[in-house]
DNA sequence: GATCCACGGGAATACACGGATG
DNA sequence: CATCCGTGTATTCCCGTGGATC
């Protein structure tokens, strides 16, 4: 991406080794082909998913745990692998020669916050497990269905959904509801469990565990490293949230590199630290928004504070420079509040009649968020 | 012509305050 | 003194619309 363009023109503008050799190691957003430290839970997850390895499918489960524990890049990693295995070996055969052995199902990823709806869920598994591409308009989810059981009815699957219950997006009985069907297993994926369900919990990070996946994650990320006595502040700091660890580490580091220092010090990481909200949302989910919404959202962060003072304000100042009405954003900026994404903290100004106004603060690192949101549109 | 979904827009409702009312 | 009322904002809610695509 350009960003990437423009961080390697500042490295090669600043004397010595680069300040940040590799943006994604320290993104809060990127998961790498090889989870740090949670390999108990992938043999907890093999446990449930390898029977289906041969033909026999799993019972219907949901992964939980809190956020930052690694659910999403375990299962990001797992599913590829297993796939990668399924695709690689039996299925060429298997199209030709018909009823045989039972066959190892396919594996797909879904990632609810982009398949928001039981429409986009289904389009997601039926597109990722045909070859052709299927359409997205012009047809409705019960057809969608029809067509997904047709196909599963010969070679099953096994679809794992991340970020399940998240505000916006479908929740554990939307995903039942869409997925009902035969030769379908799933494993949804987020933050709540359910009784009824298997279900496999994931602990957050211990100290250990998060202090080893920073050692690894920012040695790959950053130059010149960091010192051990630094991976512990943040670790200590993030109390085993690996994304808000990452999000603290990448916001230092872009401190750094916006102040032309050759290195992070004790002071930037504390800054980085400050720049990341607690508790706050994931960056993942702010940076999947529908594009008017992120666009409001990059309205927003650009304000000046005295144009935060008030929802009202915000919503003018913000459709000056976005192709939408002032109640429209006003509105837009109502729902981000309710799904936590920015925080309207009641006003102190009393003076005059009616109801005081709220300032809009955000619940993520805009520094973060304008490294990857940047200004497209 | 059907279908999906993000948008648009505004009506309805809630809230805060000061002053009037009993 | 306790309540009600009017006014001005803030907030929530609801439903139609339009573009895009089959």
């Amino acid at each position: 991406m350009d960003l990437a363009a423009r961080i390697r023109r500042r490295q090669r503008s600043s004397s010595g080794a680069p300040l940040v050799v590799n943006e994604d190691a320290l993104s809060p957003v990127a998961h790498l082909d090889e989870p740090v430290g949670r390999g108990p839970l992938v043999e907890r997850l093999l446990d449930h998913l390898a029977p289906a390895l041969d033909g026999r499918l799993p019972e219907n489960a949901v992964l939980s745990g809190p956020p930052g524990s690694g659910k999403s890049a375990v299962v990001t990693a797992l599913v590829a692998e297993l796939d990668r295995l399924v695709t690689g070996s039996a299925s060429a055969i298997y199209t030709t020669t018909r009823a045989q052995a039972p066959s190892a199902p396919a594996f797909v990823y879904v990632d609810a916050r982009h398949a928001r709806s039981e429409f986009g869920l289904v389009h997601a598994v039926l597109d990722s497990l045909l070859a052709d591409s299927v359409p997205a308009d012009g047809v409705g989810t019960a057809t969608l269905r029809d067509r997904l059981r047709e196909r599963v009815a010969t070679d099953q699957a096994v679809v794992a959904v991340d970020h399940v219950g998240e505000p916006g997006g479908p929740d554990l009985d939307a995903v039942a509801a869409a997925l009902d069907v035969p030769g379908v297993a799933w494993l949804a994926v987020g933050r709540e469990g359910d009784e009824t369900l298997a279900e496999i919990e994931v602990q957050p990070y211990d100290r250990a565990g998060l202090l080893d996946l920073l050692t690894e994650r920012v040695s790959q990320g950053v130059g010149d490293g960091a010192t051990h006595d630094q991976l512990a502040r943040v670790a200590d700091w993030a109390d085993g949230d690996a994304h808000d660890a990452l999000a603290a580490w990448f916001a230092a580091a872009d401190r750094a590199r916006a102040a032309g220092a050759s290195r992070i010090t004790d002071a930037t990481l504390d800054q980085g630290m400050a720049d990341v909200p607690r508790p706050g949302v994931p960056l993942g989910r702010v940076l999947t928004l529908p594009p008017r919404r992120l666009a409001v959202l990059r309205g927003l962060v650009a304000l000046d504070e005295a144009n935060r003072e008030s929802v009202s304000i915000a919503s003018v100042a913000i459709a000056d420079r976005v192709a939408l009405s002032a109640s429209t954003v006003e509105r837009f900026l109502y729902e981000l509040a309710e799904d936590g994404i920015i925080e309207r903290v009641p006003g102190t100004r009393t003076e005059g009649a009616g109801r005081p106004p709220s300032r809009l603060t955000p619940r993520f690192s805009t520094r973060v968020f304008r490294a990857f949101a940047g200004q497209e549109d």
